[in-house]
DNA sequence: AGGTGGCTTGCACCCGGTTGCAAAAAAACG
DNA sequence: CGTTTTTTTGCAACCGGGTGCAAGCCACCT
């Protein structure tokens, strides 16, 4: 069986009260005392039982990371990320899958159950119902990737999704482009929302220019070639802005099967910057997300969030940057 | 604050052991008073602690779920099926990372802190001293994408490696290269070795074949890219069985640059199938590993294990096939 | 030596549950 | 209807550990 508390304090000959305060920082333990209780703790291989400590102190240093897109080769960093930056300040993630479920209140009550100390909600397809059902359930929350929604109170870490519409359109606009279009992810995602809007409108200020747009029905290869197949059999734009590289890629394959060329035929631009999207075979011009800064600020968030639960919301938005690369024409 | 078990009891005016045994299966409660107590319960909100739960039972339904590559996209895939089929099965995936982790002891210190039933390591590069480590601590371990060592009483589930690397000789033999080669992943890696040793084993047979080995320093892109240039450079093969798709796709890529077409001038076969080697615009003739069923595989086995800790030591390989695309010239 | 104050220590109770046991209640039996 | 058997129920102890409180210890001071 496992070595306890008990075990160790029986080995020292000291009360358990002992053997807890040497475990605990903070507490007063004599030098002496000390010595003896590691003594034993070592010789017995004893290490303090986390979850039954959680019971009084009321911290579990669990946090749960929920997520719904498992396809994104994006997410794999985010994970990567999350996993890494909260080890290093002692916490572990609890890793939730929301691919197919509907119900909040379901994942509400699981991770309260495990009594995690806070949750990270990092999607940008999630509705906020689910980020809400946790907040309304009193459990620290943060939406990362998420959007801003400025009349809910909730902590959130995201981009400015309408203003990369903008990016993307006003690159558009300084080379000259004169029919473009906007081919999006599914149109129910918030972020496909925001993105295709902020496009729209910043050229909404040009009546000389056309816009269309299109939506593929995930944020996958597949979903962006076969969308883009259709759009070739119309008439298609000179540019498209993609909602996420990934589509792009897709389009790209659609593209060029049907034997025209980029930039040459048709301009492509696509938003993250995938570690693909730099890949010589690839090097699709996007639009750049600071996945790495998000996901550490984040963290630190979270942090500030489980030492004073009250604070208030805060919304934490970062610019993204146009990344240079092949498939729109010079400027 | 939150609800408990007393709370419940108190608003049912019966005692604590009752609304216990209505809420744990196989308890002997009856009708009326379960009703009285869920009436209660819901009235309350009420779900009890699974942690608090946890140290009487000694099951917390936690599974540590410890891989070291976050790179490679295929293990996107991986922790999709994993928190997918543990959900499922009313099992969570704590998540560890160990990506800079040289120290087996402090993850297993880590996860035994937090009582976990399980841990599923998920790792074709990892030693097997992690593995081992958790099973010489007393915690059911089981090696998913792991190597068949023959001598240590270790649960593994994965692909027999070194018959990878015969599938792919035989590939180049039927298809009457002479002149081949070995692109692997990191060399220290045990699944490179085995592809190696498989492929060059194979091989030896056929004495007017001339084969050559490389290796890159990482299972992605850049240095299967890099890797290549280099062998460009000197005398490269005719054709090249590489460790991984994504060191593939990496090869591709050096090769087109070079102006050089595939398969007329370089053939290539990659391992995994990962998503990405269908795509139109890459087409890669690979060995598929069966991925999904070996994660559901691991999960029933650990789940097995979890029921009978003393089961003894299974090791389950799946046998992979070869997946023709476009990167090998026709048999 | 006696008094005083500051650390240490152990006791006992608590965290939120489970469970063996025996008493109480209900059901089955003659 | 009383008796026996089976279920239900509550009590109390326990899982592994944290913590307020008061007693014990020690050093220091006068």
């Amino acid at each position: 069986m496992n070595v306890t508390l008990k075990d160790v304090a029986a080995r020292a000959g000291v009360s358990r009260s002992a053997v807890s305060r040497t475990f605990t920082d903070g507490a007063s333990v004599s030098r002496k005392m000390r010595r003896k209780v590691e003594k034993a703790a070592s010789d017995l291989g004893y290490s303090p039982n986390f979850l039954a400590r959680s019971l009084t102190t009321r911290r579990t240093k669990l946090i749960g990371l929920v997520a719904d897109n498992y396809h994104n080769p994006v997410f794999l960093k985010v994970f990567d990320l999350f996993t890494r930056g909260l080890q290093d300040r002692d916490l572990r993630p609890l890793l939730v899958n929301l691919s197919d479920e509907t119900d909040p209140l379901k994942s509400v009550q699981m991770l309260k159950q495990y009594s995690v100390d806070g949750v990270v909600v990092a999607s940008s397809t999630l509705s906020t119902d689910f980020a809400h059902a946790f907040r309304d359930a009193g459990v620290p929350v943060l939406h990362a990737f998420g959007r801003n929604v400025g009349t809910t109170q909730l902590h959130v870490v995201g981009i400015d999704n309408v203003e990369c519409g903008r990016m993307a359109a006003r690159e558009f606009l300084a080379r000259g482009y004169t029919n473009v279009g906007f081919l999006g992810g599914p149109p129910m995602a918030t972020s496909t929302k925001d993105r295709a809007s902020g496009f729209l409108n910043e050229l909404s200020d040009h009546p000389k220019i056309s816009v269309s747009n299109a939506y593929a029905d995930a944020y996958s290869f597949n979903a962006g070639r076969e969308t883009m197949r259709k759009i070739l059999n119309t008439s298609p734009a000179q540019a498209y802005f993609c909602g996420d590289d990934v589509i792009a890629i897709g389009a790209m394959s659609a593209i060029r099967d049907a034997g025209l060329s980029i930039p040459g035929d048709m301009g492509l631009i696509g938003l993250n910057d995938m570690e693909m999207a730099g890949w010589a075979n690839i090097n699709l011009t996007t639009i750049h997300q600071p996945i790495r800064e998000m996901v550490e600020s984040s963290i630190e968030l979270m942090v500030s969030i489980l030492d004073d639960p009250d604070r208030y919301p805060e919304v934490r938005m970062f610019p993204c940057t146009v990344v240079e690369r092949g498939t729109l024409k010079p400027r």
